[in-house]
DNA sequence: TTAAAGATGATGCGAGCA
DNA sequence: TGCTCGCATCATCTTTAA
């Protein structure tokens, strides 16, 4: 999947590929053509074959359906219906067509189709959803079947669709059931999506791969002018509320039901990813609308960012001391060198890089020489580089990047969080420019100090330096358990330096690579400590944020993929509270 | 060997304008 | 409505210095 699917390319079906070589030898579409009533040939050219009918009746064929059964069903409605008013139809004439035929094949398993054959292995090992099976009288269980059938019949095994109509209930659609199963799939550690499969599973799991882009498509179409529709930025970007001069904005927002229910879960990336993005994650997290919020409102610091939670948003307050929100009340010492035209108050994003010496030179010499103001060209040139590279006043003439200590201390962070311990200055830039913004975080946070008086149970996944765990702390939360999950070793050495510092009553456990933290391991801290409150989680951006020149892959990059280990994780929680 | 410095655009959004 | 332009952006890679 790609980062930005829902752009318009994604739309666009190369049927040239060896998937369309796939497909023609499934359906009849290149080797015969067939008509539909109004006498349009939807199949049998290449034209014809582009058409979204034809990728419609393409993929109802791919499911192996007889073909008696699609023609009959395009009969009905026409080639302009609906995906899925057509594949219902089919539907319902196979499930009046072959229920007793299906019934004395599951009885005397002397079925032929690979569809059966799966069926029966899984009965085999099944005695209760046998026993639904041939006591299918109820109109719930016939609808249960045919979305069954329908979701075997795009290579789902049944058991995956079993859960998926379990877990998403009796009125989900065919296209519910299918991201559910979708996102399982994603989020299981030892089958991840997008490692390489087993050689005997390759030419499956690229059938699959396809039949999901395809879908996707089909869902798209479906949808129409929404599908174009993404995520869009609030103007202020305020999330759900924050505080203001005037008082707290709060806002309203409806959660999805699926969202609902322990853990919490609080989830944070770029908002400015590319596009599509946003509308993946969130469809990966229960289509919960992401909170983007600007943490210029909560320091003298932009920082953009999108969050998923689940958390209420009633009630939130803000840590206490108030950070500084303007750059001269954050760094006082700068105000006596900033000259008036300059007229920032805020600094942009803190990033993992800073300014070179070469640049403040630069800037120094340009300046030098006149007694007043420069001249706009050069007000111009010196504007721009501070603004690229949060340059600050320090002298006549002379701008400097922040110091470790003050982006900590804007970012909410104790002072010399991250220093000592064998890190390095650059290290701590990038550390520092990874993480959180506390009080941001905090003020989305702090719903939880009246939830949990004794404590929390914490999983931080890509924990960082330890943004959410400071957060808490400063609101006031007892951390019982954290398990703080962090692949960088000059990272857990700050999160542990500080938990030591802090005099933390709790338990803090250290995972390094996220990948092994499987259901086992999930288990044994359910039974250790009864599980997790919270599971906070900033998967990494370096394949969104706009600063990358070299890999913006989106969420399929190299480290950007990781966020469906926090998906894969989260269910796995969410299911043993559930 | 490691840390620091320096050079390296693309993307997407919004404002302004015709 | 569509175009141009300005602007911001949790970074990466190569070279240089210590």
């Amino acid at each position: 999947m790609d980062g930005n699917a829902s752009n318009d390319e994604s739309f666009n079906i190369d049927w040239d590929t060896d998937d369309e070589r796939e497909i023609e030898n499934l359906v009849p579409c290149s080797s015969s053509s067939f008509s539909v009533p109004n006498g349009n040939v939807n199949a049998g050219s290449g034209e014809g074959c582009s058409s979204a009918v034809s990728a419609k009746v393409r993929l109802i064929y791919d499911m192996k359906f007889p073909e008696d059964l699609v023609l009959k069903a395009i009969e009905q409605h026409g080639e302009e219906d609906q995906f899925e008013s057509i594949l219902e139809t089919v539907l319902s004439l196979q499930a009046l067509q072959n229920s007793p035929e299906q019934q004395q094949c599951i009885n005397s398993g002397q079925c032929s189709s690979a569809y059966n054959d799966d069926l029966l292995n899984v009965l085999s090992d099944s005695d209760s959803w046998c026993e639904s099976e041939m006591n299918n009288t109820t109109n719930t269980s016939m609808v249960d079947d045919k979305r069954l059938l329908a979701l075997t019949k795009m290579d789902f095994s049944v058991a995956e669709a079993s859960i998926a109509i379990d877990r998403c209930g009796p009125e989900a659609s065919i296209d519910e059931l299918t991201d559910f199963i979708i996102a399982a799939q994603m989020a299981r550690a030892d089958e991840a999506f997008f490692k390489e499969p087993p050689d005997e599973n390759k030419s499956k799991h690229s059938e699959r791969k396809r039949k999901l882009n395809e879908l996707e498509v089909l869902k798209k179409e479906k949808k129409g002018a929404q599908a174009n529709e993404t995520i869009r930025f609030p103007k202020p970007m305020v999330g759900f509320g924050v505080p203001t001069e005037e008082g707290t904005l709060v806002l309203q927002r409806s959660l999805p039901m699926a969202a609902t229910g322990p853990p919490y879960f609080y989830y944070e990336n770029v908002a400015q990813a590319p596009k599509g993005v946003w509308d993946t994650i969130s469809s990966f997290l229960y289509d919960i609308q992401p909170e983007f919020v600007d943490s210029k409102f909560f320091s003298a610091a932009a920082r953009k960012r999108g969050y998923i939670h689940n958390l209420p948003i009633d009630k939130r307050f803000l840590l206490k001391p108030l950070p500084p929100k303007t750059i001269h009340e954050a760094l006082p010492l700068t105000r006596r060198w900033w000259p008036s035209w300059d007229t920032r108050t805020k600094l942009n994003c803190l990033q993992t890089c800073t300014a070179s010496a070469k640049l403040t030179e630069r800037i120094r010499k340009a300046l030098e020489g006149y007694e007043n103001d420069p001249p706009q060209n050069v007000q111009k040139f010196v504007i721009d580089e501070c603004k690229k590279w949060n340059l600050v006043w320090v002298g006549k003439n002379k701008v400097a990047p922040l110091e470790c200590d003050e982006v900590e201390m804007l970012l909410g962070f104790p002072k010399n969080h991250t220093r000592g311990g064998g890190i390095s200055r650059t290290d701590r830039y990038k550390s520092l420019g990874n993480s959180f913004q506390v009080d941001t975080v905090a003020y989305h946070l702090s719903v939880l100090k009246d939830r949990f008086p004794g404590g929390i149970n914490l999983l931080s996944l890509f924990s960082g330096i330890g943004g959410a765990e400071v957060a808490l702390h400063r609101l006031g939360i007892p951390l019982k358990n954290v398990v703080s999950v962090e692949i960088s070793e000059a990272n857990q050495n700050i999160v542990r330096s500080w938990w030591e510092q802090t005099n933390q009553k709790g338990n803090l456990i250290h995972i390094a690579d996220v990948q092994k933290l499987n259901g086992d391991k999930l288990e044994e801290f359910v039974a250790s400590f009864g599980g997790f409150d919270l599971v906070v989680g900033g998967s990494p951006c370096n394949n969104l944020a706009g600063s990358n020149r070299h890999h913006r892959d989106g969420l399929e990059g190299e480290q950007s993929s990781l966020f469906y280990e926090y998906v894969r994780i989260l269910d796995l929680v969410k299911g043993m509270i559930s």
